[in-house]
DNA sequence: TGTTTACTAGAACCATATTCTAGTAGATTG
DNA sequence: CAATCTACTAGAATATGGTTCTAGTAAACA
């Protein structure tokens, strides 16, 4: 009764219900011997579904793989906005974007270090869905700075810049930390590596306008 | 009736010749097709040699992917520290990190992919010798930035801060560049790194030691 | 009720990573 | 020099595991 529209249709709840499963069973193996590592029938274990629904679900081994990917960007991208939507001015929402992707990797460390683990090797589909949503998070995040550039808060500087100098050095943090290099979890570098975003965008006027904040 | 060295012999010139025209190769194929797209033939055809040569050399194909990922780092890391050595004060040392980086993965742009596309993934073995590939380099880099810290030019932080602060934000946009997202070389970013580089981690001698802000 | 279709199952298939046996050629020794 | 040793090469044989195929089941719908 719901939409009869041609063939849309809603997937069944045991649908999606067995495709969580299927992702939730393919990190648990990637995580824990890489992607190369695990074997269908790993995950057909793991999940406890036949290898007919595997492929019925997904095609093929690297499509289990990149829709574990891109829903994980998603999930990563969603928590992002929800975050710098609740934030004030433009220190405040710089930080958020820092604190968060701490916080946020360290609370799905496994999910984390998958994304960090590639970017690259994926079908060419995969890669022009990568790069919708990647788009369409930027544009969002965009609106949400725009002012902050525009109200002359923040240094204009060509946009491609901002995401490197914000989030580049917490990124690179966290993945040798995921990996394994670094001791420290990166909360305890959280505020310094949220100061430093800072200063790097921030519109420094040598003549200071104090910097009061609500 | 032992050998002059026990075991430890010089590699034949042709020895060294194959290997290399076998990571040359592998490159290439990985470069075109992804690691997992390319198949064992693929690397053979392409170098010219048989099956038995590559696992004689190498003892599979992950072994030859991690070789070229560990040579390559090592590449990286040799130039780097040359580059470095060329340098007078804490600025320009600073600042020439990051305009190496930024020209060598301009220059050795399939290699430099290649390095970015992974590092997890690989046998535990070849996790410990990127490990000490990675102690090795940081020693000396460590060494040679020690003196600018404890001479005040730059600021004294938790060691594991410096890496992320100074390259995370080039790095960052060298990934995206050469993944596609970005269309801009990073040649066109390369001061505007450096600066920031600089300003995250040099000491500011200024009167903001007095909080400035909440 | 019957029909349709999303989904599941697992055997069969086949591409390909790896192993095995049999070498060759350049160095080393007597 | 001959004998031998060893690093290296070759390609057929094997084993693993990703993918395809056929035959279903059961929920939605008429």
């Amino acid at each position: 009764m719901r939409g009869k529209r041609q063939h849309r249709t809603e997937p069944r709840a045991a649908t999606v219900a067995r495709r969580a499963s299927v992702l939730r069973a393919a990190l648990d193996c990637f995580t824990h011997s890489g992607i190369e590592g695990t074997t269908i029938g790993d995950i057909q274990r793991a999940a406890r579904c036949s290898v007919g629904s595997l492929y019925h679900h997904f095609g093929s081994k690297e499509g289990i793989a990149e829709e574990l990917f891109i829903e994980g960007i998603g999930r990563f991208n969603r928590g992002m906005l929800r975050r710098l939507r609740r934030c004030q001015g433009a220190e405040e929402s710089v930080k958020a974007v820092v604190r968060f992707y701490c916080d946020w990797s360290t609370r799905n460390r496994a999910l984390a270090s998958y994304l960090h683990s590639r970017d690259i090797d994926f079908s060419e589909s995969a890669r022009v869905r990568l790069k919708a949503v990647y788009r369409d998070y930027i544009t969002q995040v965009f609106v949400w700075f725009g002012p902050f550039v525009a109200g002359g808060e923040m240094r204009a500087l060509p946009p491609d810049a901002y995401v490197p100098l914000i989030s580049g050095p917490i990124q690179e943090y966290v993945r040798r930390w995921l990996s394994g290099h670094y001791e420290r979890p990166p909360g305890a570098m959280k505020e310094l590596f949220a100061d430093a975003a800072w200063k790097a965008v921030r519109a420094d006027h040598q003549s200071s306008s104090k910097g009061v904040k609500t």
